[in-house]
DNA sequence: GTCGAGGGTTGACGCAGGGTCAGGGTCAAG
DNA sequence: CTTGACCCTGACCCTGCGTCAACCCTCGAC
Protein backbone atom coordinates (compact mmCIF):
# COMPACT_ATOMS: atom_id res chain seq x y z
CA UNK A 1 0.00 0.00 0.00
CA UNK A 2 1.32 3.47 -0.87
CA UNK A 3 1.15 6.82 0.56
CA UNK A 4 -0.14 9.63 -1.51
CA UNK A 5 3.63 10.89 -1.71
CA UNK A 6 4.46 7.81 -3.32
CA UNK A 7 1.82 7.23 -5.31
CA UNK A 8 2.57 10.79 -6.95
CA UNK A 9 6.61 9.84 -6.71
CA UNK A 10 5.71 7.12 -8.80
CA UNK A 11 3.50 8.84 -11.35
CA UNK A 12 5.81 11.79 -11.38
CA UNK A 13 3.15 14.12 -10.19
CA UNK A 14 2.89 16.53 -7.02
CA UNK A 15 1.15 15.64 -4.07
CA UNK A 16 -0.98 18.39 -4.31
CA UNK A 17 -1.87 17.56 -7.94
CA UNK A 18 -3.33 14.54 -7.28
CA UNK A 19 -5.00 16.10 -4.44
CA UNK A 20 -6.85 18.14 -7.09
CA UNK A 21 -7.67 15.04 -8.93
CA UNK A 22 -9.46 13.62 -5.86
CA UNK A 23 -10.97 17.16 -5.72
CA UNK A 24 -12.10 17.34 -9.44
CA UNK A 25 -13.18 13.92 -9.45
CA UNK A 26 -10.65 12.74 -11.98
CA UNK A 27 -8.96 9.90 -9.47
CA UNK A 28 -11.63 8.42 -7.14
CA UNK A 29 -10.83 8.76 -3.49
CA UNK A 30 -9.27 5.64 -1.88
CA UNK A 31 -9.39 3.91 1.45
CA UNK A 32 -8.01 5.75 4.22
CA UNK A 33 -5.92 4.10 7.00
CA UNK A 34 -6.92 4.40 10.89
CA UNK A 35 -5.20 7.89 10.93
CA UNK A 36 -6.89 9.60 7.59
CA UNK A 37 -4.14 9.29 5.67
CA UNK A 38 -4.96 8.00 1.97
CA UNK A 39 -3.68 4.51 1.19
CA UNK A 40 -3.14 3.74 -2.80
CA UNK A 41 -2.90 0.58 -4.62
CA UNK A 42 -1.13 -0.34 -7.82
CA UNK A 43 -3.95 0.22 -10.29
CA UNK A 44 -4.64 3.89 -9.37
CA UNK A 45 -0.85 4.52 -10.04
CA UNK A 46 -1.81 3.26 -14.03
CA UNK A 47 -4.57 6.08 -13.85
CA UNK A 48 -2.46 8.39 -11.96
CA UNK A 49 -0.06 7.88 -15.19
CA UNK A 50 -2.60 7.79 -17.84
CA UNK A 51 -4.14 11.26 -16.28
CA UNK A 52 -0.78 12.80 -16.18
CA UNK A 53 0.45 11.81 -19.83
CA UNK A 54 -3.27 13.74 -21.13
CA UNK A 55 -2.85 16.27 -19.22
CA UNK A 56 0.91 16.81 -19.71
CA UNK A 57 -0.19 17.11 -23.84
CA UNK A 58 -2.58 19.60 -22.59
CA UNK A 59 -6.03 17.88 -22.58
CA UNK A 60 -8.18 19.87 -20.36
CA UNK A 61 -8.69 17.84 -16.91
CA UNK A 62 -12.70 18.39 -18.06
CA UNK A 63 -11.40 16.23 -20.74
CA UNK A 64 -9.54 13.51 -19.66
CA UNK A 65 -11.95 12.43 -17.79
CA UNK A 66 -14.15 11.67 -20.86
CA UNK A 67 -11.90 10.34 -22.47
CA UNK A 68 -9.93 7.69 -19.84
CA UNK A 69 -13.68 6.50 -19.62
CA UNK A 70 -14.56 5.99 -23.07
CA UNK A 71 -14.67 3.17 -25.19
CA UNK A 72 -11.38 2.87 -27.81
CA UNK A 73 -13.02 4.42 -30.74
CA UNK A 74 -13.93 7.16 -29.02
CA UNK A 75 -10.85 7.58 -27.71
CA UNK A 76 -9.32 7.61 -30.67
CA UNK A 77 -11.49 10.24 -32.08
CA UNK A 78 -10.70 12.53 -28.74
CA UNK A 79 -7.16 12.46 -29.10
CA UNK A 80 -7.12 13.14 -32.84
CA UNK A 81 -9.48 16.05 -32.28
CA UNK A 82 -6.72 16.87 -29.72
CA UNK A 83 -3.66 16.88 -31.91
CA UNK A 84 -5.56 18.75 -34.18
CA UNK A 85 -5.63 21.98 -31.84
CA UNK A 86 -2.31 21.11 -31.09
CA UNK A 87 -1.44 21.23 -34.82
CA UNK A 88 -3.30 24.56 -34.78
CA UNK A 89 -1.58 25.86 -31.45
CA UNK A 90 2.06 25.00 -33.12
CA UNK A 91 1.19 27.10 -36.43
CA UNK A 92 0.18 29.76 -34.11
CA UNK A 93 3.02 30.22 -32.37
CA UNK A 94 4.87 29.54 -35.21
CA UNK A 95 3.37 32.72 -36.99
CA UNK A 96 4.19 34.75 -34.00
CA UNK A 97 7.50 33.66 -33.99
CA UNK A 98 7.90 35.39 -37.21
CA UNK A 99 5.95 38.26 -36.55
CA UNK A 100 8.30 38.41 -33.34
CA UNK A 101 11.30 38.43 -34.96
CA UNK A 102 9.99 41.12 -37.48
CA UNK A 103 9.64 43.09 -35.15
CA UNK A 104 12.98 42.62 -33.27
CA UNK A 105 14.62 43.25 -36.71
CA UNK A 106 12.46 46.01 -37.95
CA UNK A 107 12.13 49.77 -36.42
CA UNK A 108 9.62 49.32 -33.60
CA UNK A 109 6.58 47.17 -31.96
CA UNK A 110 3.68 46.10 -34.44
CA UNK A 111 5.40 47.31 -37.90
CA UNK A 112 5.40 44.95 -40.96
CA UNK A 113 8.29 44.58 -42.95
CA UNK A 114 7.06 46.65 -46.33
CA UNK A 115 5.71 49.69 -43.74
CA UNK A 116 9.55 49.59 -41.44
CA UNK A 117 11.03 49.80 -45.28
CA UNK A 118 8.71 52.55 -46.30
CA UNK A 119 9.96 54.72 -43.42
CA UNK A 120 13.82 54.08 -44.03
CA UNK A 121 13.34 55.83 -47.37
CA UNK A 122 10.54 58.52 -45.78
CA UNK A 123 13.78 59.26 -43.26
CA UNK A 124 16.31 58.58 -46.43
CA UNK A 125 15.51 62.11 -47.90
CA UNK A 126 16.03 63.59 -44.22
CA UNK A 127 12.67 63.92 -42.80
CA UNK A 128 12.67 64.84 -38.96
CA UNK A 129 12.48 61.70 -37.11
CA UNK A 130 9.87 62.98 -35.19
CA UNK A 131 7.73 63.18 -37.86
CA UNK A 132 8.72 59.66 -39.14
CA UNK A 133 7.69 58.50 -35.68
CA UNK A 134 4.17 60.41 -36.28
CA UNK A 135 4.24 58.72 -39.79
CA UNK A 136 4.88 55.54 -37.74
CA UNK A 137 2.38 55.55 -35.85
CA UNK A 138 -0.44 56.33 -38.24
CA UNK A 139 0.71 53.00 -40.45
CA UNK A 140 0.74 50.93 -37.05
CA UNK A 141 -3.24 51.92 -36.98
CA UNK A 142 -3.60 51.21 -40.48
CA UNK A 143 -2.18 47.99 -40.53
CA UNK A 144 -3.96 46.57 -37.50
CA UNK A 145 -7.18 47.79 -39.14
CA UNK A 146 -6.59 45.88 -43.03
CA UNK A 147 -3.52 43.89 -42.25
CA UNK A 148 -3.74 41.73 -45.54
CA UNK A 149 -3.65 45.16 -47.46
CA UNK A 150 -0.70 47.01 -46.18
CA UNK A 151 1.56 45.09 -48.32
CA UNK A 152 -0.03 46.67 -51.30
CA UNK A 153 -0.64 49.89 -50.31
CA UNK A 154 2.81 50.57 -48.86
CA UNK A 155 4.25 49.23 -52.73
CA UNK A 156 1.65 52.35 -53.79
CA UNK A 157 3.05 54.83 -51.81
CA UNK A 158 6.46 53.73 -53.26
CA UNK A 159 5.73 54.83 -56.40
CA UNK A 160 4.17 57.72 -55.15
CA UNK A 161 7.31 58.57 -53.35
CA UNK A 162 9.35 58.92 -56.41
CA UNK A 163 7.60 62.24 -57.34
CA UNK A 164 9.92 64.93 -56.49
CA UNK A 165 6.66 67.45 -55.19
CA UNK A 166 5.69 64.64 -52.54
CA UNK A 167 9.17 64.41 -51.32
CA UNK A 168 9.23 68.20 -51.40
CA UNK A 169 6.08 68.29 -49.34
CA UNK A 170 7.46 65.53 -46.63
CA UNK A 171 10.55 67.30 -46.13
CA UNK A 172 8.01 70.62 -45.66
CA UNK A 173 6.22 68.30 -42.91
CA UNK A 174 8.69 67.71 -41.43
CA UNK A 175 9.75 71.15 -40.43
CA UNK A 176 6.30 71.87 -39.41
CA UNK A 177 6.86 70.60 -35.80
CA UNK A 178 9.24 73.67 -35.17
CA UNK A 179 7.23 76.54 -36.93
CA UNK A 180 5.04 78.49 -34.91
CA UNK A 181 1.19 78.76 -35.29
CA UNK A 182 1.49 81.57 -37.39
CA UNK A 183 3.95 80.80 -39.82
CA UNK A 184 2.84 81.90 -43.46
CA UNK A 185 4.77 79.13 -44.48
CA UNK A 186 1.52 76.84 -43.53
CA UNK A 187 -0.80 78.11 -46.46
CA UNK A 188 2.29 77.49 -48.80
CA UNK A 189 2.43 73.90 -47.27
CA UNK A 190 -1.29 74.05 -47.96
CA UNK A 191 -1.24 75.29 -52.00
CA UNK A 192 1.28 71.80 -52.30
CA UNK A 193 -0.80 69.46 -50.37
CA UNK A 194 -3.95 70.78 -52.48
CA UNK A 195 -1.99 70.62 -55.83
CA UNK A 196 -1.07 66.61 -54.85
CA UNK A 197 -4.25 65.87 -53.74
CA UNK A 198 -5.74 67.46 -57.28
CA UNK A 199 -3.76 65.37 -59.02
CA UNK A 200 -4.52 62.60 -57.49
CA UNK A 201 -8.12 62.87 -57.83
CA UNK A 202 -7.42 63.96 -61.95
CA UNK A 203 -5.82 60.53 -62.17
CA UNK A 204 -8.70 59.14 -60.59
CA UNK A 205 -7.08 57.74 -57.15
CA UNK A 206 -9.53 57.26 -54.50
CA UNK A 207 -7.51 56.21 -51.66
CA UNK A 208 -8.97 54.03 -48.88
CA UNK A 209 -11.42 51.59 -48.62
CA UNK A 210 -11.83 51.66 -45.01
CA UNK A 211 -14.12 49.45 -42.87
CA UNK A 212 -15.29 52.12 -40.85
CA UNK A 213 -16.23 55.89 -41.72
CA UNK A 214 -14.13 57.20 -38.19
CA UNK A 215 -11.03 55.54 -38.88
CA UNK A 216 -10.54 58.10 -41.40
CA UNK A 217 -10.53 60.97 -39.17
CA UNK A 218 -8.62 59.28 -36.25
CA UNK A 219 -5.94 59.25 -38.74
CA UNK A 220 -5.93 62.11 -39.36
CA UNK A 221 -6.34 63.12 -35.68
CA UNK A 222 -3.02 61.25 -34.39
CA UNK A 223 -0.53 63.70 -36.74
CA UNK A 224 -3.30 66.53 -35.01
CA UNK A 225 -2.47 65.53 -31.97
CA UNK A 226 0.83 66.23 -32.11
CA UNK A 227 1.24 70.34 -33.24
CA UNK A 228 -1.45 73.09 -33.47
CA UNK A 229 0.67 73.74 -36.73
CA UNK A 230 -1.31 70.56 -37.92
CA UNK A 231 -4.30 71.16 -36.82
CA UNK A 232 -4.45 74.92 -38.53
CA UNK A 233 -2.75 73.07 -41.70
CA UNK A 234 -5.96 70.59 -41.33
CA UNK A 235 -8.36 73.43 -41.10
CA UNK A 236 -7.26 75.44 -44.17
CA UNK A 237 -7.74 72.35 -45.77
CA UNK A 238 -10.75 71.25 -44.74
CA UNK A 239 -12.11 75.21 -45.52
CA UNK A 240 -10.72 74.60 -48.94
CA UNK A 241 -13.27 71.48 -49.11
CA UNK A 242 -10.99 68.96 -48.24
CA UNK A 243 -11.84 65.90 -45.78
CA UNK A 244 -7.77 65.66 -44.48
CA UNK A 245 -5.09 64.16 -45.73
CA UNK A 246 -5.81 60.52 -45.37
CA UNK A 247 -8.70 60.46 -47.68
CA UNK A 248 -8.22 62.29 -50.67
CA UNK A 249 -12.07 63.27 -50.93
CA UNK A 250 -14.01 66.54 -51.40
CA UNK A 251 -16.49 67.21 -48.98
CA UNK A 252 -20.38 67.93 -49.91
CA UNK A 253 -21.11 71.73 -49.32
CA UNK A 254 -22.98 71.27 -45.75
CA UNK A 255 -20.77 69.69 -43.97
CA UNK A 256 -17.98 72.14 -45.22
CA UNK A 257 -20.09 75.19 -43.83
CA UNK A 258 -20.37 73.36 -40.39
CA UNK A 259 -17.41 72.38 -40.20
CA UNK A 260 -16.57 68.71 -39.73
CA UNK A 261 -18.42 67.34 -36.91
CA UNK B 1 -12.28 61.13 -29.54
CA UNK B 2 -12.71 57.99 -29.50
CA UNK B 3 -14.84 55.39 -26.97
CA UNK B 4 -13.75 52.66 -25.54
CA UNK B 5 -15.12 49.91 -27.61
CA UNK B 6 -14.16 52.23 -30.32
CA UNK B 7 -10.46 51.91 -29.18
CA UNK B 8 -11.28 48.31 -28.23
CA UNK B 9 -12.41 47.75 -31.87
CA UNK B 10 -9.42 49.57 -33.51
CA UNK B 11 -7.02 47.88 -31.67
CA UNK B 12 -8.60 44.05 -32.13
CA UNK B 13 -9.00 43.77 -28.63
CA UNK B 14 -12.01 43.43 -26.15
CA UNK B 15 -13.48 46.06 -23.92
CA UNK B 16 -12.53 44.04 -21.36
CA UNK B 17 -9.39 43.71 -21.51
CA UNK B 18 -8.64 47.31 -22.24
CA UNK B 19 -10.33 47.78 -18.96
CA UNK B 20 -7.67 44.66 -17.42
CA UNK B 21 -4.95 46.45 -18.55
CA UNK B 22 -6.06 49.74 -17.18
CA UNK B 23 -6.51 48.14 -13.68
CA UNK B 24 -2.69 46.20 -13.98
CA UNK B 25 -1.69 50.02 -15.11
CA UNK B 26 -0.57 48.83 -18.91
CA UNK B 27 -2.43 51.55 -20.38
CA UNK B 28 -2.46 54.71 -18.58
CA UNK B 29 -6.13 55.67 -18.01
CA UNK B 30 -7.53 58.22 -20.03
CA UNK B 31 -9.49 61.37 -19.57
CA UNK B 32 -13.00 61.07 -18.89
CA UNK B 33 -15.50 62.98 -20.17
CA UNK B 34 -18.55 64.81 -17.52
CA UNK B 35 -20.75 61.87 -17.64
CA UNK B 36 -17.65 59.65 -16.16
CA UNK B 37 -16.85 58.13 -20.02
CA UNK B 38 -13.39 57.06 -20.89
CA UNK B 39 -12.12 59.21 -24.32
CA UNK B 40 -9.28 58.10 -26.13
CA UNK B 41 -7.22 59.17 -28.50
CA UNK B 42 -4.65 57.71 -31.32
CA UNK B 43 -1.87 57.48 -29.35
CA UNK B 44 -3.80 54.91 -27.10
CA UNK B 45 -4.46 53.31 -29.88
CA UNK B 46 -1.52 52.54 -31.03
CA UNK B 47 0.05 51.92 -27.65
CA UNK B 48 -2.93 49.36 -27.26
CA UNK B 49 -2.30 47.88 -30.62
CA UNK B 50 1.17 47.32 -29.21
CA UNK B 51 0.27 45.78 -26.18
CA UNK B 52 -2.42 43.47 -28.34
CA UNK B 53 0.72 42.30 -30.25
CA UNK B 54 3.04 41.41 -27.56
CA UNK B 55 0.30 39.89 -25.35
CA UNK B 56 -0.84 37.89 -28.38
CA UNK B 57 2.94 36.27 -28.63
CA UNK B 58 2.65 35.29 -25.34
CA UNK B 59 4.30 37.39 -23.14
CA UNK B 60 3.32 37.92 -19.90
CA UNK B 61 1.60 41.14 -19.41
CA UNK B 62 4.05 42.33 -16.60
CA UNK B 63 6.81 42.19 -18.95
CA UNK B 64 4.68 43.83 -21.65
CA UNK B 65 5.40 46.55 -19.32
CA UNK B 66 8.80 47.10 -19.29
CA UNK B 67 9.35 45.96 -22.82
CA UNK B 68 7.35 48.70 -23.93
CA UNK B 69 9.28 51.01 -21.90
CA UNK B 70 12.50 49.62 -22.64
CA UNK B 71 15.41 51.15 -25.01
CA UNK B 72 15.03 49.80 -28.56
CA UNK B 73 18.57 46.75 -27.78
CA UNK B 74 16.71 46.04 -24.18
CA UNK B 75 13.40 45.84 -26.14
CA UNK B 76 15.00 43.68 -28.99
CA UNK B 77 16.98 41.28 -26.21
CA UNK B 78 13.97 40.97 -24.09
CA UNK B 79 11.90 39.72 -28.04
CA UNK B 80 15.23 37.38 -28.88
CA UNK B 81 13.91 35.65 -25.47
CA UNK B 82 10.48 35.65 -25.66
CA UNK B 83 11.28 33.65 -29.05
CA UNK B 84 13.78 31.59 -27.45
CA UNK B 85 10.92 30.84 -25.36
CA UNK B 86 8.28 30.32 -28.06
CA UNK B 87 10.37 28.08 -30.18
CA UNK B 88 10.85 25.75 -26.89
CA UNK B 89 7.20 25.70 -26.58
CA UNK B 90 6.82 24.42 -29.89
CA UNK B 91 9.16 21.89 -29.58
CA UNK B 92 7.66 20.52 -26.64
CA UNK B 93 4.16 20.81 -28.09
CA UNK B 94 5.29 18.70 -30.98
CA UNK B 95 6.64 16.08 -28.89
CA UNK B 96 3.60 15.97 -26.69
CA UNK B 97 1.90 15.67 -30.12
CA UNK B 98 4.04 12.69 -31.56
CA UNK B 99 3.45 11.11 -28.24
CA UNK B 100 -0.32 11.26 -28.46
CA UNK B 101 -0.25 10.04 -31.77
CA UNK B 102 1.50 6.93 -30.82
CA UNK B 103 -1.39 6.62 -27.88
CA UNK B 104 -4.06 6.47 -30.40
CA UNK B 105 -2.61 4.27 -32.85
CA UNK B 106 -1.08 1.94 -30.28
CA UNK B 107 -2.62 -0.35 -27.43
CA UNK B 108 -3.95 2.51 -25.16
CA UNK B 109 -2.87 4.96 -22.65
CA UNK B 110 0.52 6.05 -21.55
CA UNK B 111 2.43 2.84 -23.19
CA UNK B 112 5.99 2.81 -25.88
CA UNK B 113 5.44 1.74 -29.03
CA UNK B 114 7.92 -1.18 -27.96
CA UNK B 115 5.97 -1.89 -24.95
CA UNK B 116 2.60 -2.48 -27.34
CA UNK B 117 4.40 -4.27 -29.76
CA UNK B 118 5.68 -7.08 -27.10
CA UNK B 119 2.06 -6.93 -25.71
CA UNK B 120 0.65 -7.87 -29.13
CA UNK B 121 3.70 -10.91 -29.29
CA UNK B 122 2.14 -11.95 -25.82
CA UNK B 123 -1.59 -11.88 -27.24
CA UNK B 124 -0.56 -13.31 -30.15
CA UNK B 125 0.40 -16.98 -27.74
CA UNK B 126 -3.33 -17.62 -27.01
CA UNK B 127 -2.76 -15.14 -23.92
CA UNK B 128 -6.40 -14.20 -22.11
CA UNK B 129 -7.20 -10.74 -22.78
CA UNK B 130 -7.71 -10.36 -19.11
CA UNK B 131 -3.60 -11.16 -18.34
CA UNK B 132 -2.30 -9.05 -20.91
CA UNK B 133 -3.98 -5.72 -19.60
CA UNK B 134 -2.46 -6.62 -16.13
CA UNK B 135 0.66 -7.09 -17.99
CA UNK B 136 0.41 -3.86 -19.59
CA UNK B 137 -0.54 -2.39 -16.43
CA UNK B 138 2.73 -3.32 -14.90
CA UNK B 139 4.27 -2.23 -18.12
CA UNK B 140 2.71 1.24 -17.77
CA UNK B 141 4.56 1.64 -14.58
CA UNK B 142 7.68 0.77 -15.14
CA UNK B 143 7.57 3.17 -18.44
CA UNK B 144 6.61 5.69 -15.79
CA UNK B 145 9.76 4.89 -14.05
CA UNK B 146 12.56 4.65 -16.26
CA UNK B 147 11.31 6.04 -19.44
CA UNK B 148 14.74 5.72 -21.31
CA UNK B 149 15.73 2.29 -20.49
CA UNK B 150 12.11 1.06 -21.31
CA UNK B 151 12.97 -0.07 -25.44
CA UNK B 152 16.11 -2.15 -24.07
CA UNK B 153 13.79 -3.82 -21.54
CA UNK B 154 11.42 -5.00 -23.95
CA UNK B 155 14.50 -6.07 -26.80
CA UNK B 156 15.89 -7.93 -23.48
CA UNK B 157 11.84 -9.57 -23.23
CA UNK B 158 11.37 -10.09 -26.68
CA UNK B 159 14.57 -12.51 -26.72
CA UNK B 160 13.27 -14.53 -23.65
CA UNK B 161 10.30 -15.01 -25.37
CA UNK B 162 11.99 -17.29 -27.78
CA UNK B 163 11.72 -19.85 -24.52
CA UNK B 164 9.24 -22.20 -24.83
CA UNK B 165 9.36 -22.76 -21.15
CA UNK B 166 8.57 -19.26 -20.59
CA UNK B 167 5.87 -19.23 -23.26
CA UNK B 168 4.11 -22.10 -21.57
CA UNK B 169 4.32 -20.07 -18.20
CA UNK B 170 2.49 -17.48 -19.91
CA UNK B 171 -0.23 -19.86 -20.73
CA UNK B 172 -0.56 -21.10 -17.28
CA UNK B 173 -0.28 -17.31 -15.73
CA UNK B 174 -3.25 -16.61 -18.34
CA UNK B 175 -4.95 -19.79 -17.02
CA UNK B 176 -4.89 -18.45 -13.54
CA UNK B 177 -7.54 -16.24 -13.63
CA UNK B 178 -10.32 -19.05 -13.33
CA UNK B 179 -8.55 -21.12 -11.17
CA UNK B 180 -9.56 -21.55 -7.63
CA UNK B 181 -7.60 -20.67 -4.85
CA UNK B 182 -7.05 -23.88 -4.19
CA UNK B 183 -6.24 -25.42 -7.28
CA UNK B 184 -3.70 -28.22 -7.48
CA UNK B 185 -1.73 -26.44 -10.20
CA UNK B 186 -0.50 -23.55 -8.56
CA UNK B 187 2.00 -25.83 -7.23
CA UNK B 188 3.20 -27.26 -10.66
CA UNK B 189 3.15 -23.09 -12.16
CA UNK B 190 5.35 -22.50 -9.34
CA UNK B 191 8.02 -25.38 -10.40
CA UNK B 192 7.91 -23.15 -13.87
CA UNK B 193 8.08 -20.17 -12.54
CA UNK B 194 11.16 -21.66 -10.15
CA UNK B 195 12.81 -23.16 -13.06
CA UNK B 196 12.90 -20.14 -14.99
CA UNK B 197 14.32 -18.17 -12.19
CA UNK B 198 17.07 -20.48 -11.18
CA UNK B 199 17.84 -20.89 -14.80
CA UNK B 200 17.97 -17.00 -15.28
CA UNK B 201 20.30 -16.69 -12.14
CA UNK B 202 22.57 -19.21 -13.14
CA UNK B 203 22.86 -17.40 -16.95
CA UNK B 204 24.26 -14.53 -14.45
CA UNK B 205 20.79 -12.21 -14.99
CA UNK B 206 19.79 -9.75 -12.71
CA UNK B 207 16.77 -8.43 -13.62
CA UNK B 208 16.31 -4.65 -12.59
CA UNK B 209 17.74 -1.63 -11.33
CA UNK B 210 15.08 -0.05 -10.17
CA UNK B 211 15.10 3.44 -8.20
CA UNK B 212 13.18 2.57 -5.49
CA UNK B 213 13.07 -0.33 -3.28
CA UNK B 214 9.18 -0.45 -2.79
CA UNK B 215 8.25 -0.42 -6.50
CA UNK B 216 9.66 -3.74 -6.90
CA UNK B 217 6.55 -4.58 -4.38
CA UNK B 218 4.14 -2.55 -6.09
CA UNK B 219 5.03 -3.83 -9.24
CA UNK B 220 4.24 -7.85 -7.60
CA UNK B 221 1.53 -6.67 -6.04
CA UNK B 222 -0.04 -5.34 -9.27
CA UNK B 223 -0.88 -8.77 -10.14
CA UNK B 224 -1.70 -9.82 -6.74
CA UNK B 225 -4.39 -7.90 -6.31
CA UNK B 226 -6.19 -9.52 -9.18
CA UNK B 227 -6.64 -13.03 -7.84
CA UNK B 228 -6.33 -14.71 -4.67
CA UNK B 229 -4.29 -17.80 -6.63
CA UNK B 230 -1.75 -14.86 -7.51
CA UNK B 231 -1.49 -14.37 -3.61
CA UNK B 232 -1.09 -17.83 -3.05
CA UNK B 233 1.23 -18.50 -5.94
CA UNK B 234 3.49 -15.66 -4.56
CA UNK B 235 3.47 -17.04 -1.14
CA UNK B 236 5.18 -19.92 -2.15
CA UNK B 237 7.67 -18.35 -4.33
CA UNK B 238 8.55 -16.23 -1.14
CA UNK B 239 8.37 -19.61 0.78
CA UNK B 240 10.83 -21.05 -1.35
CA UNK B 241 13.30 -17.82 -0.65
CA UNK B 242 12.32 -16.07 -3.74
CA UNK B 243 11.56 -11.86 -3.65
CA UNK B 244 8.58 -12.15 -5.76
CA UNK B 245 8.56 -12.22 -9.93
CA UNK B 246 9.22 -8.51 -10.66
CA UNK B 247 13.16 -8.95 -9.00
CA UNK B 248 14.59 -12.12 -9.41
CA UNK B 249 16.35 -12.89 -6.44
CA UNK B 250 16.96 -15.31 -3.37
CA UNK B 251 16.35 -13.32 0.04
CA UNK B 252 18.16 -13.75 2.66
CA UNK B 253 17.45 -16.39 5.52
CA UNK B 254 16.08 -14.38 8.18
CA UNK B 255 13.60 -12.29 5.68
CA UNK B 256 11.96 -16.06 4.35
CA UNK B 257 11.87 -16.79 8.12
CA UNK B 258 9.85 -13.75 9.04
CA UNK B 259 8.12 -13.68 5.55
CA UNK B 260 8.48 -10.38 3.57
CA UNK B 261 7.77 -6.81 5.33
C1' DG C 1 8.13 9.27 28.09
C1' DT C 2 9.10 12.76 25.14
C1' DC C 3 11.29 15.18 21.45
C1' DG C 4 11.85 16.52 16.77
C1' DA C 5 11.62 15.44 11.97
C1' DG C 6 9.00 14.38 8.51
C1' DG C 7 5.12 12.51 6.94
C1' DG C 8 -0.16 13.28 6.53
C1' DT C 9 -4.97 16.13 6.79
C1' DT C 10 -8.33 20.06 5.43
C1' DG C 11 -9.12 24.82 4.10
C1' DA C 12 -8.21 28.92 1.96
C1' DC C 13 -6.02 32.31 -0.98
C1' DG C 14 -3.27 33.44 -5.14
C1' DC C 15 -1.54 33.50 -10.17
C1' DA C 16 -2.91 35.22 -15.41
C1' DG C 17 -5.93 36.97 -18.50
C1' DG C 18 -9.61 38.00 -18.86
C1' DG C 19 -15.40 36.26 -19.42
C1' DT C 20 -19.58 37.16 -17.68
C1' DC C 21 -23.09 38.81 -14.92
C1' DA C 22 -25.54 42.56 -12.01
C1' DG C 23 -27.19 46.95 -11.33
C1' DG C 24 -26.94 51.07 -12.50
C1' DG C 25 -26.18 55.83 -15.62
C1' DT C 26 -25.99 58.05 -20.65
C1' DC C 27 -26.82 59.10 -25.25
C1' DA C 28 -28.97 59.42 -29.76
C1' DA C 29 -32.85 58.38 -32.59
C1' DG C 30 -37.64 57.93 -33.42
C1' DC D 1 -40.89 59.34 -23.82
C1' DT D 2 -39.21 55.22 -24.93
C1' DT D 3 -35.90 52.16 -26.82
C1' DG D 4 -31.58 50.16 -27.76
C1' DA D 5 -26.87 50.66 -27.65
C1' DC D 6 -23.13 52.10 -24.81
C1' DC D 7 -20.79 53.33 -20.63
C1' DC D 8 -19.59 52.74 -15.56
C1' DT D 9 -18.03 49.85 -11.25
C1' DG D 10 -17.85 45.74 -8.58
C1' DA D 11 -17.85 41.08 -8.06
C1' DC D 12 -17.59 36.33 -8.99
C1' DC D 13 -15.94 32.50 -12.34
C1' DC D 14 -12.55 29.74 -15.04
C1' DT D 15 -7.70 26.39 -15.13
C1' DG D 16 -4.28 23.83 -12.86
C1' DC D 17 -2.38 23.73 -9.57
C1' DG D 18 1.49 26.43 -5.84
C1' DT D 19 1.74 27.89 -1.44
C1' DC D 20 0.66 28.99 3.05
C1' DA D 21 -1.65 27.85 7.70
C1' DA D 22 -2.91 25.10 11.44
C1' DC D 23 -3.28 20.84 12.97
C1' DC D 24 -2.67 15.50 13.48
C1' DC D 25 0.28 10.97 13.12
C1' DT D 26 4.18 8.15 13.15
C1' DC D 27 8.76 6.85 13.89
C1' DG D 28 13.26 6.65 15.65
C1' DA D 29 16.46 8.66 19.04
C1' DC D 30 17.28 9.89 23.52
Amino acid sequence: MLTISQLARYAGVTVRAVRHYHQIGLLPEPERDRSGYRTYDAAAVVRLIRIHTLAEAGVPLARVQDLLDAAPDEFVRGVEEIDAALRAEVRRLQATRRRLTRLAAGEHLALPASVVEYLDRVRGLGVDERYVEMERDAWIMVAAQVPEQIDAIMAKKHLELDDPDLQRLYLMLSDVLDWQVDDPRVVELADLFEKLMIRAVEAGEITGNWPDEGFVDLLDATTVESSPVAERLLAILQERGWRGWTQIERVPEERVARGTP
